[in-house]
RNA sequence: GGGGAUAUAGCUCAGUUGGCUAGAGCGCUACAUUCGCAUUGUAGAGGUCGGGGGUUCGACUCCCCUUAUCUCCA
């Protein structure tokens, strides 16, 4: 290629935006890699995620031109190219997509021409190296071929370089219904000019050919796709592009692979050092760095977004990323340490400039990936001691075939990888039946499917409705209208989604729970067992319909519950401020579980905080609640002024660039939650505990309101109860330890005239024992209360009597128990059995029991039989 | 969303069909050994058996609910 000075990756990513700033375009940050609001999607996994209300309609378009570069997760549903990293050059799991957009503005002229001004003339891609395809119509549709594009390209390309593709390449759609329409990709052969030669490009075109690859898909929304599968044209057409910007690296910088660019280089040099290979030197082993590399950058970026690796969802896709690079690591690497954290820094050297929020939590980012590395290696450990056990009861039985079911357990429940288990028993002379582990992962899959499995009816819209209206902040009861519904039948469940025109519902969303409460309609109620959010839209989970939907309906909120919830969440805030000013301002929420009960806050902050440091923070709370700071609500504050104010914005968080600001006194945030009026109606504020959650994270959890208050009051009672119980008004925690120190004292008294006198009741007992064939037996009656008391005794006695027959009698709280207890000599001797006797001789007190041959316990119904039970128990000795 | 598993001393974990008055190793404290430390020995402290309810004569153990964690599938 014609390339005087090769260009950097980070001259590329900006050539493009620059170049895009130049037509007109607004240049806007990247959405955050995490989605919130969208049950359809996890990760963002194209450009276009962050504009999906606009071309649904359900957002107004702020700017007409826009362009970015977004960064994309591809590693669940349609999209998942998790296992497919590292074993080729080109696919990963995060990368980033370049793309520019017109929304309503221009169309297909402007946009075919800008993409080839800036490849050909910017980039310096020779134009003889590109083909264009476009839409080439598609008859069950009734769509004609796009020859409006394919006339635009001509000004480029000639005839033969512009393709004809089908549905499947050349016309997107957003799902199964919404905006659609036709779109053209522009396609670059890499190849030498012998190959070129040889076989002409046109014919690798959308071939899997690893050098003539699509680098640019122009989409042309002019379309939208309605629930009956039909298509309508929009009153307004747009345009939606993506370009993977790796390839596009690549391409420019004349690489055979997306790995061998600036991007990834760096990285992989380090890996290689580290490991002590070259990269090119071994397949497996450039496998194994190219994985490694790949999903450094995925887990990194989740976690500068917040999304820290967890146990379930989104979080939980991050830390099997993570562990499938310790993996690749662990097995053709050689590295048994954690070695991925040791690669954060030069991640951040590469791509921190462009990604601010990377360079930003380095540190966090360093420490979580390395705790997560260690406890990966624990698991490991565990499963490897499992498996030893397997093996082992395999080589007991004399067979070399491990059970597939064992196999599987280990993975299923174990997290232990299939392949280690093979490895392993290959160094064990076995191998594992793969078949039945197949088998079962097969069952486990169907049983998902089966439960997964939803019947969504299509939405029967009653009243049109543009946007719905959130009343909750001042209201918790809306006089309102049925804007449209919908049926989802979930294993023989069903249960409704209702969407009103405006509601008082609060939808979970920011870690605060969603309300619950009812609607009332021509005098009959409908409860609202749930509400939650899908994007822009508030949807009320009900167990039924009012019978008739049309009518208007007043949408009450369970009120106590949202108080409480309020409560919270107001409190949250306090305590983020409170948690700044003690420990720093290091401190960055990392989470957040606001619910009618507790309060939930996982922060970043390392080391465990101090009695002095929570207390401390509790005081600053308390403080700011007897302030009685009332709440200030600012809606519709532009972002940058909102940052001017010092109100705390979230890492991953995507925020319009108008957002609702809540202040209470000093603290400040950016917040869409429900809060309560004032400070003061929180009452009171009870940290109940602080832990680690992973490394360089806390969590706190909190009650406020009506449950600190009978927390406290339990709390003061307990202390009160004690105090009395001392009748003194002192250090209870003096009392308490002299009261320990005296009964230590006494204890050990006690112990002593035990040892030398015995306890009365024992001597007693003792006297009272009759020597029957070698045996001593003592059957009696005890005054004592409690059943430990008398095992107490039993077992007492068992140590200082030989050759003991011991049947005792006591009445406790109104019950007979019967107990006896045997030496181990006699039962050994004599063949009786302590359990035997106590069944049967439990008779007499109308009840049952059992223990073991040397000591058993039976209880019953009826004291008046305890006598009896007692000789009929005795008389067992002698039956002997 | 569904399945499997775990929660017992400060840490890592045992604990049998429900019954040997909750154990081991490491750590901690004291004493001994030593010039001192490491080591070693002896003794000791430390447990709402995650929380709540139930079954039972008796529950760490069985059942139900709940919280948290681990793990697999979607």
């Amino acid at each position: 290629m014609r390339q005087n000075k090769m260009m950097t990756s980070k001259e590329i990513r900006s050539a493009f935006l620059d170049f895009f700033a130049e037509k007109g375009h607004q240049i806007v940050p990247s959405a955050p890699m995490v989605v919130k609001n969208d049950p359809t999607l996890m990760f963002t996994n194209a450009g276009m995620n962050q504009f999906k209300d606009i071309f649904l309609g359900n957002e107004p378009v702020r700017w007409k031109r826009v362009a970015d570069t977004q960064k994309c997760l591809r590693v669940s549903g349609k999209h998942n190219d998790l296992e497919e990293v590292g074993l080729d050059t080109y696919h990963h799991t995060m990368f980033e997509m370049l793309g520019n957009w017109s929304f309503g503005d221009y169309f297909k002229d402007e946009a075919i021409r800008w993409a080839w001004e800036l490849l050909t003339e910017r980039l310096g891609i020779p134009g003889d190296r590109l083909y264009a395809t476009v839409f080439e119509g598609d008859a069950s549709e009734n769509l004609q071929r796009d020859q409006e594009a394919a006339d635009l390209w001509r000004r480029h390309l000639p005839e033969d370089r512009i393709l004809d593709g089908k549905k499947k390449d050349n016309f997107w759609e957003m799902g199964d219904s919404g905006p659609c329409g036709p779109c053209s990709e522009i396609h670059v052969d890499m190849r030498d000019d012998d190959e070129r030669a040889k076989v002409p490009g046109r014919q690798l075109v959308n071939n899997d050919h690893p050098l003539v690859i699509e680098i640019w898909n122009l989409v042309f929304i002019q379309y939208h796709r309605k629930a009956n599968g039909q298509l309508e044209s929009l009153p307004a057409s747009h345009v939606d592009t993506g370009m993977g910007f790796e390839r596009l690296c690549m391409v420019i910088q004349g690489k055979k692979s997306n790995y061998d660019t600036d991007i990834f280089q760096n990285i992989i040099g380090e890996i290689a050092q580290m490991s002590d290979r070259a990269y090119g030197d071994h397949p497996k082993c450039d496998i194994a760095m190219r994985v490694i590399a790949d999903h450094l950058r995925a887990v990194s970026f989740a976690i500068a977004d917040g999304q820290l690796p967890s146990n379930n969802k989104a979080g939980y896709v991050i830390r099997r990323i993570l562990r499938r690079a310790v993996r690749y690591g662990y097995t053709f690497l050689d590295f048994r340490e954690p070695f991925l954290f040791r690669l954060t820094g030069v991640l951040k050297e590469t791509m921190g400039e462009a990604f601010p929020e990377l360079a930003a939590q380095q540190t966090l980012i360093e420490k979580v990936v390395r705790e997560e590395e260690e406890s990966f290696l624990r698991t490991l450990d565990t499963g490897i001691r499992l498996l030893e056990q397997v093996t082992a009861k395999a080589a007991s039985e004399k067979r070399n075939l491990i059970d597939g079911s064992d196999a599987f357990v280990l993975y299923d429940t174990y997290g232990f990888p299939l392949d280690l288990t093979q490895l392993i028993a290959r160094e064990n002379g076995m191998t594992v039946d793969v078949t039945g582990f197949d088998r079962d992962m097969q069952r486990q899959k169907e049983r998902s499917r089966n439960a997964a499995a939803q019947e969504t009816d299509d939405w029967i819209e009653v009243f049109r409705s543009e946007k719905v209206e959130f009343t909750g902040y001042r209201e918790t009861q809306t006089l309102t209208r049925i804007a449209r519904y919908r049926r989802v039948i979930q294993k023989n469940k069903s249960y409704y989604q209702v969407v009103l025109e405006k509601t008082p519902f609060y939808a979970e969303s920011g870690g605060q729970v969603g309300d619950m409460g009812y609607l009332e309609s021509d005098g009959q109620k409908v409860k609202v067992v749930d509400t939650r959010k899908d994007n822009n839209l508030i949807v009320h989970i009900t167990e039924a319909l009012p019978a008739d939907p049309g009518l208007p309906v007043t949408a009450v909120v369970h009120e106590s519950r949202r108080r409480r919830t309020a409560c919270n969440h107001t409190a949250t805030h306090l305590l983020h401020h409170a948690l700044r000013e003690v420990l720093g301002a290091h401190v960055e929420q990392k989470g957040s579980l606001v619910h009618p009960d507790y309060l939930r806050f996982d922060f970043s902050h390392f080391g465990k905080m101090t009695r002095k440091e929570i207390e401390e923070v509790q005081r600053k709370v308390h403080r700011m609640i007897r302030n009685n700071a009332v709440q200030e609500e600012m809606d519709q504050v532009p972002f940058a002024e909102a940052r001017e104010m010092g109100a705390i914005a979230l890492f991953g968080e995507k925020y319009d660039d108008k957002v609702r600001v809540v202040r209470f006194g000093e603290s400040v945030e950016l917040c869409g939650g429900t809060h309560v009026h004032a400070t003061g109606q929180i009452g009171q504020f009870i940290i109940l505990s602080e832990s680690a959650i992973s490394a360089g994270i806390r969590r706190i959890e909190a009650i406020t309101g009506e449950k600190a208050e009978e927390y406290m009051m339990e709390k003061l009672r307990e202390a009160d109860e004690a105090r009395a119980l001392f009748g003194q008004p002192r250090e209870l925690k003096d009392s308490i330890t002299d009261l320990m120190e005296e009964n230590n004292r006494l204890k050990k008294q006690i112990g002593e005239y035990e040892k030398r006198e015995g306890a009365g009741i024992r001597e007693e007992l003792k006297k009272s024992v009759i020597q029957k064939g070698g045996v001593s037996v003592i059957a009696a009656r005890v005054a004592l209360n409690s059943a430990q008391a008398v095992k107490d005794l039993a077992f007492r006695l068992r140590g200082e009597i030989p050759r003991l027959f011991l049947v005792l009698g006591a009445e406790i709280d109104g019950k007979p128990l019967l107990t006896v207890m045997i030496s181990d000599e006699v039962v050994k001797s004599s063949g009786l059995d302590a359990g035997k006797i106590v069944r049967e001789a439990g008779k007499e007190i109308r009840g049952g029991g059992g223990g073991q041959p040397f000591y058993a316990t039976a209880g019953g119904k009826d004291v008046s039989g305890l006598d009896a039970a007692i000789a009929k128990a005795t008389a067992f000795l002698s039956e002997k």
